[in-house]
DNA sequence: TAGATTGTTAATCGATTAACAATC
DNA sequence: TAGATTGTTAATCGATTAACAATC
């Protein structure tokens, strides 16, 4: 834990959380850096070098106990402890986040919803009330709040971003297709979907070409 | 363009492409690769290194001209030919990505939506009428769909995108939490939810112990 | 022309893969 | 014990950064 993990490390081990979950819920008790290295598609060495980089978990010449690496996984990635978390933004991206169980069972409970359009303002989402973000500042700061999920168009993303960690929120997952400016002690994770959606394009036209080569 | 361009450079065209569209919008004319890179919070050695990649679109002594390097990476990107597209899963985040127009304003044209589920078909979202999953093969066929949007659940989506691929999909835009194993004459792009949440955890947790040390 | 800035080569840095001694 | 597989060091590969000649 002493050194810096990179961010490609990190960015991996969702990854083999969601396999060793898939394996467990199969009954698999072991498994070896080889086995996983087929079912993912990547190497037994990049396998336990990254698992290394936490421990090492697992045994010479028997591999990796399915359920303790997975529970071990869950604690590197912080899944032991609950987080609290805001939506702002009651769209349809909002909604789908809300709505999306297997969220809370990984811990994260989302105790608000919050909009600036009147007419959204009140309605029930997934048993929640849509409240007005002039109360967010409130709400932050007296339910303690960690994580603000910003399902909100671009214009007023930056400086709502702001606002944001001046009221005390620690995570920032953004969805608006803009860059926020925050101070390095929020963290924020973003979700670009147009982005996504070019190198998808990108990536078509690439194999375009290749064909017809 | 006869290098293999590697994914690490393009997936940082679209966030070129962004921040060149803003330039446009404020009437700048011209732009250096330092003054971008200050911006950007990138190497300017960085941005030269990429856009070379595609060729040499600036001028010694002058910098880039924001127009043209934003039409050029829009070509790169494959963003001057539309595209046509399904979406299959009516849910939030169907409509969510359906509802955006951002996507229509690039080239991405959504010709279909589709479910399993009866009381959704026959809605509409968008100005479309859902349709059943179990006319989507003649859709495809005679639309000549080239792209579906994947958001359904994990459990049907790894066959579905089998029979996608048979059916003559050349890219899936996948946001189902699961990886997809079709063959390599079909791009797969995934935003996976989950993946991009723990991602936050794990930085937020990070961030947590730094500052009590 | 002089100054600015690119395009591109070279140097550095970091990440991935290979190899193997340690050990269960 | 013998076989298997890890943990870890060393080698390789690739990506980023630095430097600078070319040139507008």
């Amino acid at each position: 834990m002493i050194n810096k993990i990179s961010i490609a490390v990190i960015k991996r081990l969702p990854r083999y959380y969601r396999y060793l979950g898939d394996l467990l819920d199969d009954g698999i008790v072991r498994i070896s850096s080889k086995e996983l290295s087929e079912k993912m598609k990547v190497t037994a060495s990049q396998i336990r070098q990254d698992l290394n980089n936490f421990g090492g978990f697992g045994q010479q010449g028997y591999g990796y106990n399915v359920e303790t690496l997975y529970e071990e996984i869950g604690k590197i990635l912080g899944l032991e402890k609950k987080h609290s978390l805001v939506i702002i933004g009651a769209g349809n991206l909002g909604q789908a986040i809300i709505k999306y169980t297997d969220f809370e069972k990984r811990g994260f409970i989302f105790k608000g919803v919050f909009d600036s359009n009147p007419k959204v303002i009140g309605n029930t989402m997934h048993n929640i009330i849509v409240q007005d973000v002039a109360d967010l500042k409130e709400f932050i700061k007296s339910k303690n709040i960690q994580i603000a999920v910003l399902t909100i168009p671009k214009s007023n993303a930056p400086e709502l971003a702001n606002d944001l960690e001046k009221w005390g929120i620690k995570a920032i997952w953004n969805f608006a297709p803009v860059d926020l400016n925050v101070s390095d002690k929020v963290t924020v994770e973003n979700v670009h979907l147009s982005d996504s959606l070019m190198t998808l394009s990108y990536k078509l036209k690439d194999a375009e070409n290749k064909t017809k080569k």
